[in-house]
DNA sequence: AGGCAATTGCTGTCTAGGCAGTAAAGTAAA
DNA sequence: TTTACTTTACTGCCTAGACAGCAATTGCCT
């Protein structure tokens, strides 16, 4: 590495244009899925965020508000009022947990259960309508890169 | 095509994952470098979305605030209260046009043409950091792979 | 000229997330 | 045991964007 290479890099001054950088780009693609999702969730009554964080739960991968918190880079203040709203849509329910009375567990009540396996076919859609056009390889090329740039940040979070 | 080519596609139910998908990767990094341009932001004294405008309008995409909201998404009424909080900022003016008088002209104060150069290093920057180690090809082909999904995100805009 | 629709920018009101502070509960060390 | 620290969930308070409604202005059309 020359003494200078931090200063390196694809983008330079030069060359950058905010229009057509990859920062907008992921920016507006991102916002496009979430507008996607939220349009094809209304008729189900939720948000493209509550659908989040109900397919997190109903998979087992959010048994409490931390752990959801943790996951989804989310206030542990807003994650309790999140799930205010889904408790009171009747989709999930809290129980204080005997063992370490700190935690409240939250588990699908029977109208989330019935719910759920509505979730996926939802985000199948919006992903594939979004991809059309788009061979299986393009797709893994497009998923590794962006791996490699969440890797990156990840880098940078952990020195900071 | 088969008749129903329209329900295939790169992803299928069977082998979705909402963990690994591109819908959470690209809101992932999405989010990543949002916060990531906030952080380098704080001492320039403005925000991420604040950036954003600033660089539109500086650059003459954005003389008026319609004009801003057809290109960023946002709601004219927020647009509204965006520019304020610029204006109280000292950093933007605004000028009622003569020609047509339900526009206002939006231009830099010498504030803001001070601050204005120092943008588009952060922004280089940020980028630069979340694509360690890719080639220049590879920003290019990941460029293009996201430009398609836009480009598709538009037809389904139009189509609706 | 006069009427009608569209555009522009603004304002109230609602929702939602971030930050700070708090109380309860657990853990570890003196 | 007692003390100090951490974790968890929750609660105000503030900011910020979405939606709907508004007045002023303009262009279009007869």
């Amino acid at each position: 590495m020359s003494p200078h290479a931090a200063s390196q890099g694809p983008y330079t001054l030069a060359t950058y244009n905010p229009e057509t950088s990859l920062g907008r780009l992921v920016s507006e693609v991102s916002g496009r899925l979430l507008a996607a999702l939220d349009g094809e969730m209304t008729e189900l009554g939720i948000t493209g965020a509550q659908w989040v964080i109900l397919m997190r739960i109903a998979s087992g991968r959010g048994a409490t508000a931390a752990e959801l918190c943790r996951h989804s880079r989310y206030d542990t203040g807003s994650m309790t009022r999140m799930l205010d709203r889904l408790e009171e849509k009747g989709l999930i329910r809290r129980v204080r947990s005997a063992s370490d009375r700190r935690l409240v567990h939250l588990e699908l009540t029977p109208a989330g259960r019935l719910l759920h396996p509505q979730l996926p076919p939802v985000a199948v859609k919006v992903l594939n309508t979004h991809l059309r056009g788009f061979s299986q390889e393009e797709v893994t090329v497009l998923t590794a890169l962006l791996q490699r740039m969440l890797a990156n940040a990840d880098l940078s979070a952990t020195a900071s």
